[in-house]
DNA sequence: ATTACTAAAAAACGAGTAA
DNA sequence: TTTACTCGTTTTTTAGTAA
C-alpha cells in the first residue's frame, strides 16, 4: 500500500485510541471508520501489520490493535511536514553548522563558463568560493535530501581542452536572513546529504563574520 | 481518485507555496514532488482541479497552480482532525446548549425491555427521560456525524401487543465531565444531526443545575 | 460472531506519443 | 520544451464465502 494512505489509516486508527492502547476493532467497525469494505479493512491491518506500524492480536475471535512506536513515529514525521508546509511554504529552512570544505570549491566557481550562467540565474556573479554547512541534525538531512530531489535550476556542464567540467543545480536562497545568494549541488557531488555548499556575491564568511562551528542558516526557495 | 490522497496532494502543494500564491508547476516537476510519473502528475492536478481544490492555468506552455480556498478548507478540516486524534483519542467530544425535546424520551426509556438493556450496556437503569442538546457549531455537528456513523452498542427494539418498538444505539459518555452516562441514537430518529440525546442514571437538569440554553459538554467514547 | 481467502471487477499507473 | 491522450499492465477493491 501508499506510504501516503498509511499514514493516513495510522492517524484513523490513532483517533480511534489505538496510539495509548490496545482497542478492539472488528474489521467491520474499522471498515466504517476507514470508509471502506471489510474485506479491506482487513487487509489493510494486515499490510499496517507486515510494515509494524500495527501490531495486532486476536481475542477470542475479535481483532485488537496497537499503533506501535514506529507507527507513531511515522504519523510524527508528516505532521511535522504539514506544519513546516503552513510555515515555510515554498522553502525549505536547513541549519547547520560552517565547516571548512576540501577548497575545491573557489576553483569551480571561479570559472567563466559558469560564473555566466549563475548570474543568470542568481543575477550576480558569484565570490570564488563556496561555504559549506554541516547539517545540524537528521530532520534537515532529511530536508536536504528532499530539496535536493527537486529539479532546481541547471548549470549546464562544459569541455575545455583538458578536461570535463560536470553540471550542477543551484537553488535561490538567503543566508542568515540578510545575505541573498544561492544552494548548489553539483552532479557529481564529492559531499553526502549532511552537507550543503552555499555561494553569495560576496564572501561570507568575512561579509557575516563567521568562523567554522558557527551556526547558520538558510532559506532555500524550492519554486522555479 | 480518492479523498485520502487528494489531501496528501494538496499539503503537497501547499508545501510548494501553492497555498498563497500561483506556483509554477510543470508535471515533471510535480511528479518528483508527489513521487509519480509525469502522467499522473498530470491527472492528479487535473482531478485536483475539477474538485475545485486547485486552480490551474497556462503561461506560455507552463502549467501553474494554485490551491483554492475549498482546498484550504479541506486540509485544514484534516489538520483539525490529525490535532483532534492528538487531543481525544478514543473520544469524540461534544458541544451544545440544553434544549427542549419534544418529551417523548421519557415515554421510550421508561419501558422495561428498553430499560434492562441500558442497565446490560450502561450498567445503570436511566432516568426515565432524555437530555436533549442541540449542538454548538458545524464542527460539532460534523462530529456528530462521525460519531452516529460508527456502530456503538446495540439496543433491540421490539414488539408489544400494539405497537412496535424500534432499535437504536448507544455510547458510553461523561457529561460535563462529571456524570456518567449514555449518548443514544434511534433508529428512526426524529431528529438531524444538530441534536443529540442524553441518558443517565440521575435526573439531569436538577443533578447538574441546567435549565436550557446552558453551555455543555460530552465526552463520547468511540470504542466498544 | 469473527477474519481473510479467492476471483472478478474497478481503479490507478506509466510508457509511448501526439499536439 | 510543455501537457495530456490512449492503451496495456499493475494494483486495489469488493462480493462471495470458507473457516
Amino acid at each position: 500500500m501508499n506510504r501516503r494512505l498509511m499514514r493516513t489509516y495510522l492517524i484513523d486508527l490513532i483517533k480511534l485510541g489505538g496510539g495509548e492502547r490496545l482497542i478492539r476493532a472488528p474489521t467491520t467497525f474499522l471498515a466504517i471508520v476507514f470508509g471502506v469494505s471489510q474485506q479491506t479493512a482487513s487487509r489493510i491491518i494486515n499490510e499496517l501489520c507486515s510494515n509494524e506500524y500495527v501490531y495486532k492480536t486476536m481475542k477470542n475471535g475479535n481483532l485488537w490493535v496497537r499503533v506501535t512506536e514506529k507507527g507513531l513515529a511515522e504519523v510524527e514525521e508528516y505532521i511535522k511536514y504539514i506544519n513546516d508546509a503552513y510555515k515555510h511554504p515554498g522553502k525549505v529552512i536547513l541549519m547547520g553548522y560552517v565547516t571548512k570544505g576540501l577548497g575545491e570549491g573557489a576553483y569551480y566557481i571561479s570559472k567563466r563558463r559558469y560564473q555566466i550562467q549563475f548570474k543568470d540565474i542568481l543575477g550576480f556573479y558569484p565570490y570564488p568560493g563556496t561555504l559549506n554547512i554541516r547539517l545540524k541534525d537528521p530532520y534537515y538531512i532529511s530536508q536536504n535530501r528532499f530539496l535536493r530531489s527537486l529539479p532546481g535550476y541547471r548549470i549546464k556542464g562544459f569541455r575545455t581542452r583538458d578536461r570535463y567540467f560536470g553540471g550542477a543545480k543551484v537553488f535561490k536562497a538567503t543566508i542568515q536572513g540578510k545575505v541573498y545568494g544561492g544552494v548548489v549541488y553539483a552532479d557529481r557531488s564529492i559531499y553526502g546529504f549532511d552537507i550543503v555548499e552555499v555561494v553569495a556575491e560576496q564572501y561570507l564568511r568575512e561579509h557575516l563574520g563567521l568562523k567554522d562551528g558557527d551556526e547558520i542558516t538558510i532559506e532555500v526557495s524550492i519554486n522555479q
